[in-house]
DNA sequence: TAGCAAGCGTTATATTGTAACACAATAACC
DNA sequence: GGTTATTGTGTTACAATATAACGCTTGCTA
């Protein structure tokens, strides 16, 4: 059962889940103005509890976030990101294959991993026509 | 025939070189102050330059830059890196098979990467003792 | 020799992220 | 209940990373 969030958090949240593609979080911070956050940290703070939870996600290239919206993400190894250079589209995949790969990579070489980033930076289908 | 380094440009990758991890770019601004180097972007347009022939790689999840050190790198499909966060460390490696999970993944959903980023974060052999 | 592309040096500014502090709400415990 | 530890809050100030823009030089090359 997950705690419930603060305040500050589901500001955040919502924000992420109406957006339709990854945020910065100086563009949170100046869509939550109105709702009374006032400066980066507070909207920085938040970003850490809900990416320790799993609910967003951090895209490492742009320095940007996003909800996430895969809803057996947790169950998931590792979580791939394809990014569209043109229209900004982000789309979450699985990738239980490459997941099981890199793990073998990590027995062979005695790496433990506790965080994978994995994007692809591109075009999308509907923008290459 | 890869066209010769200039003057600024020689000196980024001879700093990245020598160093024995990633550095960032304004740690090598620091390490070149003696050399005449004096503001970030003559730093950032030679890390540019460096990005775009391959001699060096960026690590989107540190905000740094490394020297490439594998000799066939170009080769690869994809380059991942394994970042111990204990000692620093980095680890290049290539992934072939990876690559080619990638290759299918892009392929079933019509997406073209033009850069893909795969990094881990955890504790390298040494480190786990 | 004129034009062009790439790089250079410089200043100023934009963007992204933290340190630190005092206080408030919440949860855990006896 | 009352005490205490944990977590979150609001705030100020600052650090770290990156780019815009300008005018100039250099080396080709047509
Ligand atoms: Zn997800
Ligand atoms: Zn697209
Ligand atoms: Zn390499
Ligand atoms: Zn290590």
């Amino acid at each position: 059962m997950g705690k419930a969030l603060t305040k500050n958090q589901a500001l955040v949240l919502d924000t992420l889940s109406r957006a339709d593609g990854p945020l910065s979080a100086y563009s949170i911070l100046d869509d939550l103005r109105d709702e009374g956050m006032q400066a980066p940290p507070q909207v920085y703070r938040a970003l850490e509890k809900l990416l320790k939870t799993g609910l967003i996600h951090r895209l490492e290239s742009l320095n940007a976030y996003i909800a996430c919206r895969d809803p057996d993400c947790v169950s998931h190894t590792v979580t791939g990101f394809a990014i569209c250079e043109t229209c900004g589209d982000v789309i979450e995949f699985a990738g239980e294959k490459i997941s099981r790969q890199l793990k073998d990579w990590e027995d062979d070489n005695g790496f433990l991993a506790e965080k994978t980033t994995i994007e692809l930076r591109g075009i999308c289908k509907p923008c290459k026509g």
